[in-house]
DNA sequence: TCATTTTGTGCAACCGGTTGATCAATTCAC
DNA sequence: GTGAATTGATCAACCGGTTGCACAAAATGA
């Protein structure tokens, strides 16, 4: 009751021999002999002895820990990306440590330092609606801890990111939205300064563009995310001499609000507006107005090369010796998926 | 670039002081000159120096990291917990490591390995649905590392639990249900083995029995929680000469399939049969059909009470030398909420 | 003026493992 | 039998802080 975990001295003075020669016994060193070891790996299991993982990373300068920070866990697009990211870790031998922005600034700023404190090997990181501004990022950088931000990336060239082809993505929906007779076609994007927000109204103008029609920017509204931002967002555009015949929401959560809003007005969902859609949720299965097209983002995927990606780097910093500055980007291929 | 991040012996050699000098005016010791703690707290500004927390807590043997496992982050019950748990975390200046398990055991087994090899202070856990044996957790007692259990718990005495009052919550749907006209009221509970589906079959007797009715085996089906065993569940219930006007779900996941088969069935949703559920998450609001009936489990304060519950363990241990095995209970009261 | 206290700082050990250097004992080669 | 190589194990330093103890210098008291 109350005992400490076993430890090597332990082991060491219960056999008579130093603490080195348990360390080497038990990784099977060449210079050991067998005797010893045996007596050794008979007393550590014995006792269940398993190594502090924190003093040897403390030795080696190695926690191998990674700092996950999120907006939002409970956004299922983010919690598949943290299973994606923690299946790859456990195969590398790496615990995750977990911090959310709420899509807060400071919050995040909060957050990303106590994990600098704690010394995380590297962070992964999708970045909160209104950070523009990386200084609390790029100290990383100046340690050498890798950061590989995922999904929501910073207008960063030097950087380490995953993310997915939104704009061709909105090409796609606009033109599948086109090829299905809408020709008034809105966007509630998120907000402006977010790289992912930009993305998609690129992909949304050269998808107008492409189907030889005028922009009209009386069809493009944003949100914060919040419900009331959305609700409004949805009433100017039902508001309008000539309303939109499809809406395009930022994501299935601001979608879900797009509709509920829309039900209020008696518009008839996916028959008078078609709507569309970022994610592709499975919790929307579940809903009363699925989107009647989405784009398939891959969040587990997005998490997994975010992590592949960290490996990487991590294993390239311990050969290497050159301090050059890592910048990857995998970008994924999305998927438009109708309903 | 790629400087390794400012040491107290880095400082300590710019200054020509000693090390534990630095240390001691950083720590405003009462004992190191003014001039002296001047020079180190500027030159630390500087550095951007941050104490190196692994350093200290392995010396200390605290790593200020809680570990905590949960089935699956992706259910809204659990990641409004581990919002809960963050909160309370960051305010005492603890971090979580965190683990899923899938609601398998051998994942749960390899995760909570892995945190003790890390050297959690301690771990926050909602088991699996299979987990019967406890082995794996009871070598933390061993040790004195606290567990705190929340939502599934373990069926034991000596643990510190926090869980909601599942029994009177589902008495207390039934009573709604019968008021509200129903006769014929069936559960769908989940697997056997779990303390949770226990208590909720224990409430749902004596709810029916409260109402001078008989207990009609037939109208309580299990699931493992999978679409397929939710589906076949429905078809029995429906399929019975008698069949139920009411239906509670072991949460809002598992009513979320079942309502899925009984509208394949042309069954007219809280219509005839009203829908009973327990969680009340946000997001059945968005859902084609939300549960008449849902038992509020507060999920966030549970996190928050779980996190809560393990500071307090954790300042008594630190206090109190005997090692008197903890078993805290709280047990946090339902609502029952109507759509 | 000398003994005593106060003040400011350094030394060294420690936490739990790892690892290069070292060393004694044994085996081997010739 | 002597020198060299091999074997088996120990020593000591290290990672980055913290902390009890020692110690010198300065301040205080009688």
């Amino acid at each position: 009751m109350g005992i400490q975990l076993p430890t090597i001295k332990q082991i060491a003075k219960q056999l008579n021999v130093s603490a080195s020669a348990v360390s080497r016994a038990l990784a099977d060193h060449p210079r050991i002999g067998l005797g010893t070891k045996e007596r050794v790996k008979k007393l550590a299991e014995e006792l269940g002895y398993e190594p502090n993982a924190q003093a040897i990373f403390f030795k080696q300068k190695k926690t191998h820990i990674i700092g996950v920070v999120l907006p939002f866990i409970r956004e299922e697009f983010f919690s598949q990306a943290i299973s994606g990211i923690e299946t790859v870790a456990l195969d590398h031998n790496y615990t995750i440590l977990f911090g959310q922005s709420y899509d807060e600034v400071e919050k995040e700023k909060n957050v990303v330092e106590t994990m600098k404190k704690q010394r995380v090997d590297g962070l992964i990181i999708s970045l909160s609606k209104n950070t523009n501004n990386y200084e609390h990022l790029e100290a990383f950088n100046k340690y050498k801890i890798p950061v590989v931000y995922f999904d929501r990336v910073p207008e960063l060239t030097d950087t380490n990111k995953v993310q997915t082809d939104l704009f061709k993505g909105t090409v796609d929906i606009v033109n599948w939205l086109s090829t299905n007779g809408c020709r008034r076609i809105a966007l509630i994007n998120g907000p402006e300064k977010m790289a992912a927000s930009a993305d998609r109204l690129k992909g949304y103008m050269q998808g107008i563009l492409k189907q030889k029609r005028k922009i009209d920017m009386q069809l493009v509204e944003a949100t914060d995310f919040s419900k009331e931002r959305t609700y409004a967002a949805m009433n100017s555009l039902l508001a309008l001499k000539n309303p939109p015949d499809a809406v395009i929401s930022f994501n299935d959560y601001v979608h879900m609000d797009a509709v509920q809003y829309a039900k209020q007005k008696k518009i008839k969902i996916n028959k008078d507006i078609l709507f569309a859609s970022y994610a592709n949720l499975p919790i929307t299965d579940y809903t009363s107005h699925p989107p009647r097209v989405s784009l398939e983002q891959y969040p587990f995927m997005q998490g997994e090369k975010a992590m592949q990606m960290m490996i990487e780097i991590l294993n390239q910093n311990k050969t290497d010796n050159d301090s050059k500055i890592n910048s990857k980007n995998e970008i994924i291929p999305t998927t438009v998926v109708t309903r």
